[in-house]
Order: C-alpha cells, then sequence, then structure tokens
DNA sequence: GTCAAATAAAATATCGATATTTTATTCTGT
DNA sequence: ACAGAATAAAATATCGATATTTTATTTGAC
C-alpha cells in the first residue's frame, strides 16, 4: 500500500521526527541553508532540484518556498520561480538602522517592565555566553556553533521582558537576516573585535536598569556588525581610494550565480 | 486533452488577466476577504472549502494561505490546518504603538530626504483626499472605498522619500494590520473624528518641512484609530464602569465561530 | 449514567503526473 | 554572418487522487 500518494517510510533526508510536518522540515532545513550561505543570494531555486534534495514532492517543497518568502529570505516573480533574496551593503547598512531602531526600542521596554526572572535569564544566558566566548577567543572551533545559539539566546534574553509581541516578530526578523549577513563576513576577513567586553556593557546596563546607556550600548553593538562587514569588503583602509568605498556599497554579494 | 492536471479554460472565480499566476489570485482575494471581515478573526480556514471557492486544487489553494501567514494575516499550527490571525484590543494597541515608531521614523526619514517630486506627489494625494473627504462627509456611501484606496496613497505618498527599504517593508505589513481593526470598527459604533482635519494637519507639516511636527500629529492621527476602536467597543464613557473597559480589553473579536 | 476505548467521518498533508510558460537552440531568409 | 521566426528543452504552475492525522461518534465495560 505505497503506490501513489501519501508519506513512504523509506529514508527522508528531513526527518520528520516527532510531530513535524514534511513542509516544515523542507522550510527550517533551507532557511539553514541560505542563512549559512549553502545557497548564496542570488541564486535561483528550482524546484526540481530541491524536491529530490530533500525527499519530497514539488507542490510540498513549493509550499516550505513559499514559507521563506515570508521571511524575506527568498523572492518570487510572477511565472519565474524562486530565488534566495539578493543581499548587499546597502541593504545590509539599511537594515542595521532599522534593528538599532526597533531593537533599542525593544530593550527599552524591557527593562521597563522587567521583574526578577528576566533579569535571572540574563544572568544565566550571559554566564554561558561569556563561557563559550573563551573557547572561541582560544579559537576552537567547534564554540562558533554554540556561539551563535547562545548569542541568540542572549539578544532574546535581554528584550524577553518587551511586552510588544510586535516588537519581538519583527525583531526576530531582522535579527535573523542580519545574521545571514554575518556569516557572510565571516566567510571574509575579519576584524579584531572584543565581543564579551559589548556584551558585558550591555549586560551590565541592562542589569542597572539603565535604559538610555543599555541602549547606547546595545546600538554600538549592532553597529559594530555593520563596521565588521564594511572593513571585511574594503580592506583598504586608508582614504585615498574612496572609489573602491563607493563601489563596494553598490556591490551585490550575489557572486558568479547565474542570474 | 483536458484530463488530468493543468488548467482548463472554463470559468474561473478569480481571473487571471495578464500574466497573474493562480496562486497570486487566490492569495490576493483571499487577504481582501480577510481584510474586509468576510473571514473574521480566529475563524478556520479549511482548504477543501476555500478551493471549491476560488476554483483552484488543493496545494495550490495550500501555497495562497502559506502567503499570508508571511503576513501575519493567517495562522498555522501543526497538522490542524489554518486559521484567520486572531485579533484583540490588547493587538490593535500594541500594533499602534509599534506603527507609531515606524512610520514616524519613516515620515522623518522622507522629510530629510524628500525632494521637489516628493512634495508634488504629497499635494496631488492630498488633493484627491480631500476630495473624497468632501463626498464622505456628506454621507456618500459609494466614497467608502475611494476613501480607502486614497487614505493608503497619501499616506505612502508621505513617506515615500524615506530611503530605507525595511522600513517600507515593515511598515507595510502593519499597516495592513491595522487596516483590518479600521474595518472592524467601522462595522461597529463609529466615533465623531474630523479626519480632514488631521490629514491636513500632517500634509501642512510636512510640506514646511518640520520633522518634529508632522511626527507629531501623524502619531496622534495613528492613536486616534485606536481611540476610536476602543471607543466603538467601550461605549459606555462613564467612569464607573471600570470594569467593562478591562473587559473590553481582554475581548478577543473573534466572536462565535468554532474555536 | 459516565468515562474511555474502538470506530467512523472529516480534514490535512503529501504525492506523482500533466499542462503551461519560459528559456535555450536550431533553422532560414536576406 | 545575423536578426528573427520556428522548434526543442527545461522549468514552473497546477491538478486530482491518496495516505495520514485529527476530530467526532459510537460502543462497551464498570
Amino acid at each position: 500500500m505505497d503506490t501513489a500518494g501519501g508519506r513512504s517510510d523509506e529514508e527522508t533526508e528531513v526527518p520528520r521526527k516527532s510531530g513535524k510536518t514534511l513542509v516544515e522540515g523542507a522550510y527550517e532545513t533551507l532557511r539553514q541553508e541560505i542563512l549559512d550561505g549553502t545557497f548564496e543570494p542570488g541564486t535561483k531555486l528550482r524546484t526540481e532540484e530541491l524536491r529530490a534534495r530533500y525527499n519530497i514532492s514539488g507542490s510540498t517543497m513549493r509550499e516550505a518556498l513559499t514559507r521563506l518568502l515570508g521571511e524575506a529570505l527568498v523572492t518570487t516573480e510572477g511565472q519565474r520561480g524562486f530565488r534566495v533574496a539578493p543581499a548587499s551593503l546597502e541593504d545590509f547598512e539599511d537594515l542595521t538602522r532599522v534593528r538599532v531602531l526597533v531593537e533599542t526600542e525593544a530593550l527599552r521596554q524591557a527593562i521597563a517592565h522587567g521583574d526578577e526572572a528576566w533579569e535571572s535569564r540574563i544572568v544565566a544566558s550571559f554566564y554561558r555566553l561569556s563561557k563559550v566566548e573563551e573557547r572561541l577567543a582560544q579559537n576552537q572551533k567547534s564554540a562558533i556553533s554554540d556561539y551563535e545559539e547562545r548569542n541568540r539566546d542572549f539578544h532574546n534574553a535581554l528584550i524577553a521582558a518587551c511586552p510588544s509581541r510586535w516588537l519581538h516578530y519583527i525583531a526576530g526578523i531582522l535579527f535573523q537576516q542580519s545574521e545571514r549577513y554575518r556569516r557572510l563576513a565571516l566567510s571574509r576577513r575579519t576584524i579584531a573585535r572584543d565581543l564579551h567586553a559589548e556584551h558585558k556593557a550591555i549586560f551590565d546596563a541592562a542589569i542597572a536598569r539603565d535604559a538610555d546607556l543599555a541602549c547606547k550600548y546595545a546600538a554600538e553593538h549592532i553597529e559594530r556588525t555593520l563596521t565588521a562587514l564594511q572593513f571585511a569588503l574594503e580592506p583598504d583602509g586608508t582614504k585615498k581610494d574612496r572609489q573602491a568605498g563607493k563601489r563596494a556599497k553598490e556591490k551585490e554579494f550575489t557572486p558568479k550565480e547565474e542570474a
């Protein structure tokens, strides 16, 4: 009884562990692969290819693709399929500014509304983050994926007490977007940066309930991500070659990839 | 040659006028129907029902539904289908505050960057809006749908010169959401409101390039939408019955509809 | 009578096949 | 040679049918 439709119980790339729909599986996996650069910005996403990759059917794959549309990780146009959302330094600059606006407000509200539970969660996630930062400083590669998770946890913990669902929703989308850029930057030249100090500054101010100071540090923290990527793209620090800067600014990240 | 899959050329509810995919058609129509309250908040959206309604197939309908997910007009959970996103006064309060934050910033940037073309577009759309406001004041029902379009145009024109794509993207989602609430309020008791005066205040300040003033009026304008809905839900203006207010605040709009 | 297990009905998620478009390739006339 | 029409190949969008789950209903023991 396995002729036409329905699921088979053969091996599936995307394991459907515990009540998780196939679409959801493909959706999450694909999102991950877009974020970590497996599919570079601008790349065409052929349904047939992906369908085969995730061992699911066309319509199902289509649905997964469509979900990513809502997170602005994928674009689609009329009758010519899907592709990974384009990325550019210009877009990242814009994204960063908006992120500052949104996360800063969320943080401010969190500090205003946060209770003891909020504080303790911050303390805990900051501690966990610090631990992995140590490992990172020693260049332990195994630490990288841990770092990403704990960094996200810390950021979430900070704004957790913000009561605005809409701010959380928007902040989530923006943070995810910036993750993509952060990883793009990682694959190139990295800038020296004392992440621990940045995090600690925000942490201290938040615990001290100094909203203005916490927002100031948070804004700087976010903006430094942008600086890092700008640096990665434009190694030439001298003021001479300003054209290079302009060129880099206009440059899209989408590499050779088919147009 | 019209046995199994593909399109037929029979009549279709959703006309595919000029290169517009069937999913897009269903998606747009359904969005409209959610916004205007044809499908009330919380309503279950059975694929079979909708599939039949729009004369398309199941998977295709599914895809349309999935798109609305990204605009937060529809929700989905595990293996139990889709439903219209819930609505509550609490959510609208939150939405309103975030809208003020975002639109205010967009307006500020627009005023900073706007050129003559921007100004003239505002002048034009304000004029058009004023005209329809006159008709509205005379209680011409035919004016309502025109008003909605021109109101949106005016708001868009105001922030059109804001260079941030992300702000536009977010503002778009939020505005759409608030449209749903506005129409929900319309179906109930309405509050006396001089919309023309509100619009004119924003208009004048924008043209005068007074960002602070324009933002102030815009914020008040947005917040008044909230006041209007609060009033519609809580006709009792006396301070006596504060419990009613609390009750109303917690109340979800999703009426009798199946849970 | 009531609660829970067993069964039936409804609804969801998924599939594989096909029609329609878009893109690439081959002609063909100047 | 080369632009443009004609054809072939590839890719997209869509369908109708089926397996899997969830929800409703019946049944049966205590």
